[in-house]
DNA sequence: GATGAATGAGTGTTCATTCAT
DNA sequence: GATGAATGAACACTCATTCAT
């Protein structure tokens, strides 16, 4: 068999340790600035410390984002990112018995993953929450809130723009203001309910 | 006759206009610090540019308040206040004919409201919804809800303090977002209903 | 006699003593930079040890002085002037006996001034050379060669403009070569000779 | 036959490509230098950017210049040996016919290369000329004087060092500051007459 | 109470230089 | 020799807050 390798898969080969450095580097200066979010708020907050914290000079920080603000942006969006996995997740997991409705399903999952997420890193929901477009932040939400639509059958038909994005903010809405006001009902069931109706309701055409 | 008045009176006599002074000093203080947050965003706004553009010296804005944040936090409390001042004044306003039921003037009122408000002092308004307290925001929209619930009449009990969270938070959030993503259906008869839909169909029991 | 004074003249009266620490203070800031850089030279100079050197804190500094670089222009600026003023003094001191000639006081008054200077701040002169606008440098040469060419009685018309041009940059390439490059004849009886038959050569007609 | 080489004759055949490498090198850093200067000025010059317009690597650029600053002084070497082989260049070439004056060529010849460089190169100029040792900048200058006097025949005697110092100083001043404060007469024949007299009549014995 | 000059800790960012690969 | 990621000291400048007048 032929051992030689083409130049370019070589490349590739070798470009791959470096980048996956790269995402590594980008991983760790992420969390140290999540961790020095949780720990002393959006005050605390300054680029040496990031770089200290990280574990890498100051530089470094400097090689993979463009200025502090950036780092910022980017810890929200992969929150986010995980929040939206961390919901689909949830939503396509097998069902336990007796199998819940599969729109209580998504609301559940919905809240779990916030109540999941603000418990390892209060600060950071918030700062996400505030410092996100929130347009960005209804993504997840908006698949929970299609879920519910689609559990509804043929009874209704597909719910209009407006719909979605008054469904979709509603929801928000209200998840929101329990995480941020660290509501204590956040996890339970009764919440869970009357957020199923509030979307249910609405989206119920009549 | 004698001409000494005793000490106490004089200083009530005294504090009345020192206290006229104070307040005024204080809203000037508050209306530099709107004008520059329309201006230049958050980023600009700090406590020098606030006594220069408020005409006065840093050492008096610091006679008025303790720190820079109480400046903005007073300044969120007061446009939430005027917000509330203004919907309720719109809820309370005699019907036009042919009258809007009253659940439906009260979701107008609000959202012209937050309109109006809008227009004004856009970036006030992103300071204020972002960095006030949510449940502080709360207060106007409460009055909103308990407004649609109470159209109700007796066909349903008084919504329980969840059911107000979840309804009141849930307009907030579809409001809020059609705010800050500065949605041009804002001020639309199908975003109002939209609204009036999402409220009604919650709070009515089932 | 009226003793009463009238506000205006009492507001200049009070607002002297605040000038006069603006100006003391500048001057600190403008001596402190000059021993920076006799000390370390150009490289030495940074903002915070200016203010540690001048006894005052960073911020103060910046209250007078928009940036790092104004500093160093003003005080370029300032030595000018200073070596302006002292040239024109030498010039226009009561002449020794035997008299020299006007043209060779004014041109010894020139040399005697730079070198004067260059004692005591070696550096800030080689600064000032490099940084300052070579317009701005002029000036007291200019008046130099002009004391030459009115020496020259009505034999000649007055120089044209491009004469002065020529006979300024000339005589100011001659000495600014001779302080740059610490050449040991800068005082000496043969270099004002030479320079002052430049100059005159040059000036007379022919 | 024997295969082997000797290692030494290998080595000189072999350092030949090195070394002409090492040249291109060299002469790509100095240009790629040269391009920023002229673009951004010197505060846009950083070693990072020389290596990346030059297409090279920061650490190539550290193989051939122990530090920035070196890079510079040699920029600024190069650029005035450039100087001083047009200079003489111009001095060498055939004379047009009328023939100027051989000394009225040299000068002429200087102007035009300083006005040509100018033109190419105006950051360069003002970079080399401001942070070169001033006695290097004569060296071109040096020449033309020398050609001057030369020109006088054995109508006097060879100048002093101190006349030749002097002499070309002046010269220098002139240039230098037409070409630094921009002035238009640069390649008027005025100025280049002025220049002519300003040389002849100082060099000329009285 | 009012003033605004002064303070100085704090911060984002740059960039010459090194060195493991 | 070449690469370029990493380093980290350095620095200009800001701004909330204080306090002598």
């Amino acid at each position: 068999m032929d051992q030689r390798v083409d130049r370019a898969s070589l490349a590739v080969a070798r470009r791959s340790p470096r980048q996956a450095r790269a995402k590594e580097m980008i991983a760790t200066i992420l969390e140290a600035t999540a961790d020095i979010l949780d720990d002393g708020g959006i005050d605390a907050l300054n680029t040496n410390l990031i770089a200290q914290r990280a574990g890498v000079s100051v530089g470094a920080v400097y090689q993979y984002f463009p200025n502090k603000a950036a780092i910022l942006t980017m810890l929200g969006r992969r929150e986010m990112e995980a929040v939206h996995k961390a919901a689909r997740a949830a939503l396509d997991a097998p069902a336990v018995w007796p199998a819940p409705s599969p729109d209580r399903a998504a609301i559940r999952a919905l809240v779990r993953t916030y109540d999941q997420w603000l418990k390892s890193r209060r600060t950071v929901v918030r700062a996400v929450l505030s410092h996100l477009d929130p347009a960005e932040l209804a993504a997840p939400v908006e698949e929970t809130v299609a879920a519910i639509a689609a559990s509804d059958g043929e009874q209704s038909a597909a719910p209009t723009p407006l719909q979605m994005f008054v469904a979709t903010r509603a929801l928000m809405g209200a998840v929101r203001a329990a995480v941020l006001e660290e509501q204590p009902f956040l996890r339970s069931a009764e919440f869970e309910e009357a957020l199923l109706t509030l979307t249910r309701n609405y989206l119920r055409a009549d």
